[in-house]
DNA sequence: GTATTCCGATACGCTGACGTTTCATTATGG
DNA sequence: CCATAATGAAACGTCAGCGTATCGGAATAC
């Protein structure tokens, strides 16, 4: 072994393509356009990586939104951190792109919708944490089916910002959030 | 006027360009494929319509699925109804990727956002109708946010089938609607 | 210090899609 | 019936992206 591949170069790749990737989405990414912005040629692209799409999973794997769960000693409290962080995600035009995009390919494609779960399993963690903390203080049930619970908490919010692309005012944020705390409150 | 635009020819592009959406998505339409599929010729397409957008417009309007909303005398039946059709329609990979290959043009295109908001219009009748059926039925107050509650009834399933893309099972279903109707017609 | 391997750059061929032009053929309104 | 306008077919140029090959120069392990 006389040279070993340039870890630098590797990571202008990764850079470059993420930042493509929030630019104009998964769609846009172009091998081309990578060795453009990262100054890497071509070529060596193919080097690292076989195929455009393994960049661009790696890429992925690196582009998850942080979230937050901070403990704030009730689940609305907990909730609306743990939401409020992602709504914010959200509002960037980009990150919705994003998004959708990967979620598209993933339909399409298994390799894509390994790396979309992976990408949004951070989310549910917060969540998770928030609901069985909540169970932890006494205010859920212990029974509750987490799973059906997560897609309820965070269901409507994915309609309003994904689908309808409408912005979730403070207002109706709070609301939503009285719903959600009431249903996971209230016993059988 | 001696001849005017064959109105069959028109029918035959709009069918074939529905029938590639279905297929493979918005993203897999090209005119050379609509061309093909059709029987048209190129040329034509471009003449019934200026650019392939609008006919992927044109296609797209027609492209609604049906959503059934008999009243089935109680706002869970209602609801069961409504969503129950709005599953089996999301249980078609086909239908689920043309879903998602439009929302992503929409967040990138207006006139593919309004042709999306249109499409997903009969999803909100069904869904409305069943919760002002329960409104008149005295089930649900009469002050509640029919808006929120839209996505509120929503987003467990959207959640659950678009982008976890699993299966509903009959058991989650019904616990669904337990909390969902549970919430819908719980006093503040 | 040198051999080995990687990097950058350029060029090439291939494919799919777009949109335009031309022209012979066909259908239809009047 | 016939002028008019639409259709189908083929060709053309353009452009973007992919993947490969080649080659001089540069870096590094030993």
């Amino acid at each position: 072994m006389a040279r070993p591949k340039s870890a630098a170069a590797r990571d202008k790749m990764i850079e470059a393509a993420q930042e493509i990737i929030r630019d104009q989405g998964v769609d846009g990414f172009t091998i081309d356009e990578v060795a453009r912005r990262s100054g890497v040629a071509r070529t060596t692209i193919y080097r690292h990586f076989g195929s455009g799409d393994d960049l661009l999973l790696a890429a992925i794997d690196h582009i998850v939104a942080e979230v937050e769960a901070p403990d704030t000693g009730s689940l609305r409290g907990d909730l609306r951190a743990a939401i409020g962080s992602l709504l914010d995600a959200s509002r960037t035009p980009e990150l919705r792109q994003v998004f959708v995009s990967i979620l598209r390919r993933a339909l399409v494609d298994d390799e894509f919708a390994t790396a979309f779960r992976a990408a949004n399993d951070q989310r549910h963690v917060a969540l998770r944490t928030a609901i069985q903390r909540g169970i932890a203080r006494g205010e859920v049930a212990p029974d509750i089916n987490i799973e059906l619970a997560l897609q309820f908490v965070q269901g409507p919010f994915l309609v309003k910002r994904l689908i309808e692309n409408d912005d979730v005012t403070d207002r109706e944020f709070e609301a939503l959030l009285d719903i959600i705390v009431r249903a996971l409150t209230t016993r059988t």
